[in-house]
DNA sequence: GAATCCAGAGACAACGTTGTCTTGCAGTAG
DNA sequence: CTACTGCAAGACAACGTTGTCTCTGGATTC
């Protein structure tokens, strides 16, 4: 025996199916002693209605479900968009479905498709392809797509983004203002958007204040390598800006190796727990994760609800937080 | 117009709908040139089974998908168990649904209760509630329950869990073997299973050393507050061990704030990022989060398969992990 | 007192799919 | 040549629910 169906309740309350269905969806049409004994029915057998059946048979077809992609529900920066939009999606009595994507496109292929197929009222993405026309075939039309943190290609939807190139090139600037003149750039793969957008701001300021570029593109999984590299150099970098928050502590360990964390300055990409308590307390460009996750479900509720406008891009300001590691002036050699 | 259905795919390939059904599921009964013909139309309609209605009528009813129940997504443990258990889920071709309790009971009920309804295979939860018998209302008898972290009560699953007390008494023992004799337990509020593990854990090694307890127990969302308040002691503790990262995190603040980070050991409980950057480097007795979240997955997916054993406990060994704060030296006065 | 109305309740079909049964037809044996 | 076998493919019911229609009977109206 399976769970009790509407059929269940219905013969032991001595009601029609319908009847049971009425009051169950809290319609007024029912005598209120024919309710009762259809209510006592339910808790007595325990019945819970199918979710299944229901979105099959109504009009409607929601199921109060989203999918949120993101690249790794372990880093901070995700967590903390998965929570905002949980809370979000909380009030408004929706679910969430999460996957992880780790920079694998087939895995945001896949996973796009099997939401799309559970029948996710609409997604999060956080894009690791380069491309999302895909999301066309996977999706039926009618499921919006909000895509957060880096932008999409090939497919209508709002876009939530960090002010990556600006706050990048304030970083750079900051450094730039406490006398640093050789800065050298610590990025991952340019194949991901915000990598690319943050080099643009650092270049910019560069460029602004008449600075040669130097930049360790992609340290790959070790960036604590590419550190003793860049400071072996001939003229090295008396300072460092690196884009992206684990990148930023593989930096603060190689410096803390080379004994160096006093002397080179350091400005990171995005935040993380305990920069403050470190030695140096490292200064960052903060992301807000938080209000970029909030945005970006509101966005998406909205187009659940009907919003049919033109895509908007939203873009969430990043903070300046000076601790320390930042405001270290050149020095002369070690 | 929704998206296309079996029907829609049978009228284009000019089969019955049944003959879709059977190309769509494999089956061999197929002349090659409908099934040919088949997915040709499926393909050009871009046709996806609708799972709800797959669902309904099959009689295996498995929606492949899971629901977990954490404390909070964004908290680093929670987060690496989710991650593990992706991980296994994802192997598996299974997906996750997430929630976040935040210690609210009420939370832990009404997702269960969700996830039950939308039809989850299995359910992992780390309990917040103290009792967990609504879940026998709650969900179908044969949904299987895995609880992680934390032991239920009133509900038969297989538990995971830290080996928590005998973990907490290894770091009050090393405390001990460094020459501290008054050393403090501070952690979060009794209500919470782990926390009162931990401090039996501590009760124990200090006893075993014949030592009086000093607890500071709920320090409550400002685990800061607590520590001067205990060093203001006429015979304050010389060594601190916290039962909790997050309270270990504030504890640290604590101590820095009030220069004696490098003069009162500390030990805390539960590993977290950075830890070994911070100065001095934090001593911790380590839990294992993916691990437990690969154990729980597992057990998870047997029991969804259909091992009807009697419940395990699966214990996940903790470990010791000296980084330099616990092996202060006690000091006569400050 | 008969005609009308309305509220409440049931009958029935439908959602998109799969399980089971039946049909049709080719191939084989007697 | 007839009867049987086997297999591919269609017809039909069913999963658990809701939308629509119909029916009933008591209250309201003239």
């Amino acid at each position: 025996m399976g769970r009790p169906t509407m059929n269940d309740v219905a013969r032991r309350a001595g009601v029609s199916l319908k009847t049971v269905s009425r009051v169950v969806n809290g319609e007024s049409t029912v005598d209120p002693e024919l309710a009762a004994r259809v209510r006592a029915a339910v808790a007595l057998l325990g019945y819970r209605p199918n979710l299944g059946a229901t979105m099959l048979r109504r009009n409607d077809r929601r199921t109060r479900t989203i999918g949120l992609l993101l690249e790794d529900v372990s880093n901070p920066f995700s967590a903390a968009v998965h929570r905002a939009v949980e809370d979000e999606a909380h009030a408004r009595g929706v679910h969430v479905l999460t996957g992880s994507l780790d920079e694998d496109p087939a895995r945001e292929r896949d996973l796009a498709g099997a939401f799309a197929r559970r029948h996710a009222d609409g997604l999060i993405v956080a894009p690791t392809a380069s491309d999302q026309s895909y999301l066309s075939r996977e999706l039926q039309p009618d499921i919006p797509v909000v895509f957060i943190d880096r932008p999409a290609s090939g497919y209508r939807g709002d876009t939530v983004l960090a002010t990556n190139r600006s706050g990048a090139a304030q970083a750079v600037r900051h450094l730039i203002a406490h006398g640093h003149r050789r800065i050298a750039f610590l990025a991952d793969a340019p194949r991901i958007a915000t990598s690319r957008s943050r080099r643009l701001g650092y270049r910019d300021a560069m460029r602004d204040a008449a600075l040669p570029v130097c930049e360790a593109v992609e340290p790959g999984p070790d960036a604590q390598a590419a550190t003793p590299v860049l400071l072996a150099l001939d003229n090295p970098p008396t300072a460092l800006f690196t884009a992206q928050n684990l990148i930023t502590i593989d930096t603060v360990r190689a410096l803390r190796q080379l004994g160096l964390h006093r002397r080179v300055a350091l400005v990171g990409f995005d935040d993380f727990p305990l920069a403050d308590l470190l030695d140096p307390p490292v200064t960052v460009v903060a992301q807000d994760p938080a209000a970029m996750g909030r945005a970006a479900a509101r966005a998406l509720f909205e187009r659940i609800d009907g919003d049919t406008s033109e895509p908007r891009e939203i873009s969430i300001p990043t903070m300046l937080i000076p601790r320390g590691s930042g405001e270290l002036r050149p020095t002369g050699s070690w």
